[in-house]
DNA sequence: CGATACATTGAGGAGGGTCAATCCGGGTGG
DNA sequence: CCACCCGGATTGACCCTCCTCAATGTATCG
């Protein structure tokens, strides 16, 4: 029964961390309801029109959110990595698929934690906004960026949630960021090539570990 | 101070309007807390970085929530009808602008209110919440759906959000559309004529008007 | 060692962007 | 009342970005 608590305290820097904007009583409640839970790769947590019960907060691995149009289009809406909650829903009921990539560790907080315990509730109104400010940044990149602009904004949005590391651990396939960002999985591939000979990246390692050159430079192109 | 009570009446049907969701006692104190203002046409009420300290119901006209990129790329984060909220910001300071569509009447909630009555505060974080979800429907239509689609759906939603008119009342311009959509005005405008030539709408008038012949028809293409 | 899964690279095509010309309605001023 | 003008819608021609399809490379696993 960690929760959330320590790996809050590794990436405490980005905005939206639940941990990050709670004050020490309430986490001592949230130690008290939340529930750890773990998946396999490729896991469904949850799927469209499932009643939605709980939050949860990734402790380990990546969550990608997705949600499927006729035909068989993808659109991943986010990747949820260490320290960030999901599991929003409107009227109860979940509108996309939770998916594991690779191994995930998570901590589930039952709803009715919620009605408990207020001061937990407005943290998490506030980190459901601060989801409400991500949807817009993934819209200008979808509505108004250009295929090297989304690989690259992409990555440097990351390597700020992430507390600016040497290098990006992507569990995800090309695939998954291509629906990401409304691209096909050939032309991110080449458009991480022209970052790497921009001299901004690395090779992407088999591993999925990216090297980051010069995150700065991802900034403007 | 007729506050949203009288616009809701009419369009109480949509998700995420407040009045729909508002029980009588809170509607009361909406009523003494809430005050009217007035926007001219291409009007900006607030713009990003501005402190957010109230949220906004739409009583009469269209307002835009737009956002700009480097190289004045513009992006439409969304459009409000009469009986909608907007105003939701994460950390006091707005995050967008927010522009008049010809003339507006507004009304005007502190967010001084939400503190002193935590029932109103719910429904707002509902709405917010609410919001989200209309995001979603932006990022899939951004990210996976041809520009005939887009303008389709489109108008197949803004038809549900407005109680299944037999027209829509368009007082923005195709260029606005356009920045909504990711596309080029031009590119809606010839998407609008497929569409006229299948039969599924009628010839937008010079007053903004577009009747709407088979609405049905719009959610598959 | 072969099989599988995914990344990578190439060649060709289509959808939508870009630029420019024209249309059209409403407003203005003579 | 009419000519003029202006902003935006519409339409056409051309081009570019990205998609599509296919081949090849490469690592992991049985």
């Amino acid at each position: 029964m960690l929760a959330l608590v320590d790996v809050c305290h590794a990436t405490a820097a980005a905005r939206g961390r639940l941990c990050a904007c709670l004050a020490p009583q309430a986490l001592g409640h949230l130690r008290a309801v939340a529930a750890d839970t773990c998946l396999a790769d490729g896991e469904i947590l949850f799927r469209p029109g499932q009643r939605a019960d709980a939050y949860f907060g990734v402790r380990q691995g990546v969550t990608m959110l997705t949600r499927t149009l006729s035909g068989g289009r993808r659109q991943v809406l986010s990747f949820l990595f260490p320290g960030e909650i999901f599991g929003f829903a409107v009227q109860g009921v979940h509108e996309c698929n939770a998916v594991a990539l690779g191994h995930v560790s998570l901590c589930r907080i039952p709803v009715t934690a919620l009605t408990e315990d207020p001061l937990l509730a407005a943290r998490l109104h506030r980190v459901a906004r601060s989801c409400l400010l991500d949807g817009l940044d993934q819209v200008m990149r979808l509505g108004r960026m250009s295929a090297t602009e989304r690989v690259a904004d992409f990555l440097f949005q990351l390597w700020l949630r992430l507390d600016r590391p040497d290098e990006l651990h992507l569990p995800m396939h090309l695939s998954d960021v291509a629906d990401h960002l409304g691209l096909r999985s050939e032309t991110v591939c080449r458009k991480l090539a022209i970052l790497r000979r921009k001299g901004l990246i690395g090779s992407l390692g088999t591993d999925g570990v990216l090297p980051l050159l010069q995150p700065e430079g991802l900034r403007q192109a």
